[in-house]
DNA sequence: ATGAAAGCGCTAACAG
DNA sequence: CTGTTAGCGCTTTCAT
């Protein structure tokens, strides 16, 4: 490996010339020197360990991001847009998983901060409370992103949930539907899952509907239980005329459910569902979403995270709230009576 | 930050002992210094600095990663084998993106090596020859993934993309299609594509049936050519009575390419895709699939990687190609005559 | 304008 | 069994 000091030998410096001209000091540097060294650079293939660089500089440009699950197309697009981010700014970035296990997302950032990452986003399972309020207390630079969390009063970056559903319930209400269902996985400390259930009630009550705890289905996370839970609201004495499917993977399961139960969608019954994909408009029948900006998302995070890092002076937190969006496709219409 | 020698002086020892707790060369130690130090530890809340272990072992317990596209599914899936696999060997993951563009590739492999890391996989744009070839001769641990690379003999894992279309178009041909379309994106030094097509003519040839040039249809990336491709294919004077997409992409092209045409599928023409996910069993119509193991292609490749850093002794690349599978849906029926 | 020297936080001989 | 010492590769005062 070939270090600063090869390089001073061959140019015939010191090794802090060569550090001036890494690091873009020319200020009281001669033409000459600044040539030498760079020649002595060129000639040698010499890059600097970052390592060293980092050490001494206390910061790394790397941040981390923890997610829930990488493997979930959403979360993918986000990463795109952190990705991006990130490279335009110079800033490397670690990817973790947490797989909604609470220990697993404490592992994560212990380990990206022992590995001295300028910052992390992340996407929390809600737990870990105190671990947070520690990081707040050693000015930690983080931003948590998609869900908030009660009592961190911390960067975030969310989504308008309860706007969402409430747009996406309104539209099937206006059509005409009065037994509407909805399926969620269990709420736990998410906050999205929390506000997409408010945002349901609150369009009942808006519109003076009852509330009938029959037709709001929680499920957990494994797979196959959105399909269970679909088919039992199917079965109910007095079946819902429409569905409202709360993420990605329910979108697909509310689907298999009521394809399952022989019903086709919309003439049998109305769906619609949440996360926008480019195979949605290409399903049978192409489903109704509320749209996420997904990529958005992702870049706004690890910008606020990076101008954050970049701050000197500590600022208040700051909240960003991105707008959702209702598109309407072929998998709605009115009940039939 | 408390360091090394804050703790050292807490527990009343030097800090080459504390060092040797971290490290745990407990071989030598009595057990009440051992107590005294984790107790140290414990209460200053002390987590070592990975920036200056590794710059003194050499050795950073990271890889990178570098993907042509993390926003596509697929990678997704195979980032996510890729996570495990370190999770379960405590290794740190860099992702980074060259979006198809070599240049990018070239940037991301030299920050990565400057980083340090212990090694990269890298799904390769097929270009940067000289590269990998002066990464293999500094012995610098890599491993090619999905896309292999001519010339250059180095650790691969691949699926076998060959057998994959030849048993896709076989199993067309055995229903009684004579006209196969093809569609595939450009192919550039992208092995895959490559083997994709060449697949496509082994199949109609061990079938004794010409290839007809107008039935292959080669597109470049950007989003919508796949659409019109297949428009291409279906106005042909003679079209034909199967297509076959070969990606992920293309797949959602092809089938958006049909319905635009007012075809459908499968009673007007027969589809077979690339490539399995969730939502292909629910599109319309479910989808016939050449399905690739990604999350297994990730781990493969993770321990692959893993293996080799720590091996001391360097032995030959090794190749793992793993099978492909034929899924097959509603989306293929004989020809009408 | 340039170099010497100290030190970032840790490990690993080597000594004792 | 434990401590002293010399770096890992780089940046940054502080002299000159």
């Amino acid at each position: 490996m070939v270090t600063i000091d090869d390089v001073a030998k061959k140019a015939g410096v010191s090794k802090s010339s060569v550090s001036r001209v890494l690091n873009e000091n020319f200020e009281y540097m001669s033409e000459e020197m600044k040539e030498k060294i760079l020649n002595a650079i060129e000639e040698l293939n010499y890059t600097p360990n970052s390592l060293a660089q980092s050490l001494k500089k206390k910061k790394t440009q790397v941040i981390g991001i923890i997610l829930s699950d990488i493997s979930n197309p959403f979360w993918a697009e986000v990463l795109k847009g952190v990705q991006d981010e990130c490279n335009k700014n110079g800033y490397g970035l670690m990817v973790s998983s947490s797989n909604e296990d609470p220990e697993t997302e404490k592992d994560n950032l212990l380990m990206l901060r022992s590995r001295q990452v300028d910052g992390v986003i992340v996407n929390t399972t809600g737990s870990n409370l105190d671990l947070f309020k520690s990081l707040l207390g050693e000015r930690f630079p983080f931003v948590l992103l998609d869900r908030s969390l009660g009592g961190i009063n911390a960067d975030t970056v969310v989504v308008n949930n309860v706007e969402g559903v409430k747009q996406a319930i309104q539209f099937l209400i206006d059509q005409g539907h009065r037994r509407i269902g909805i399926v969620l996985h269990t709420l736990g400390n998410r906050s999205p899952r929390i506000e997409r259930l408010e945002g349901y009630k609150q369009a009942l009550i808006s519109n003076n509907m009852a509330i009938d705890e029959s037709l709001i289905k929680i499920c957990n996370l494994s797979r196959g239980n959105g399909i269970k839970a679909t088919e039992e609201l199917l079965s109910l004495q007095k079946r819902p005329t429409a569905i409202f499917a709360t993420n990605e993977m329910l979108n697909l399961e509310v689907l298999t459910g009521i394809k399952k139960c022989g019903l086709k969608v919309p003439d049998d019954i109305s769906v619609i569902g949440y996360d926008d994909f480019p195979w949605i408009p290409l399903l049978d029948p192409p489903l109704s979403t509320v749209a996420q900006p997904a990529y958005e998302m992702g870049v706004k995070a690890a910008a606020l995270l990076i101008s954050n890092i970049k701050r000197k002076r500590k600022r208040r937190p700051q909240i960003i709230q991105l707008e959702p969006q209702l598109v309407i496709r072929n998998s709605c219409q009115p009940p039939k009576r």
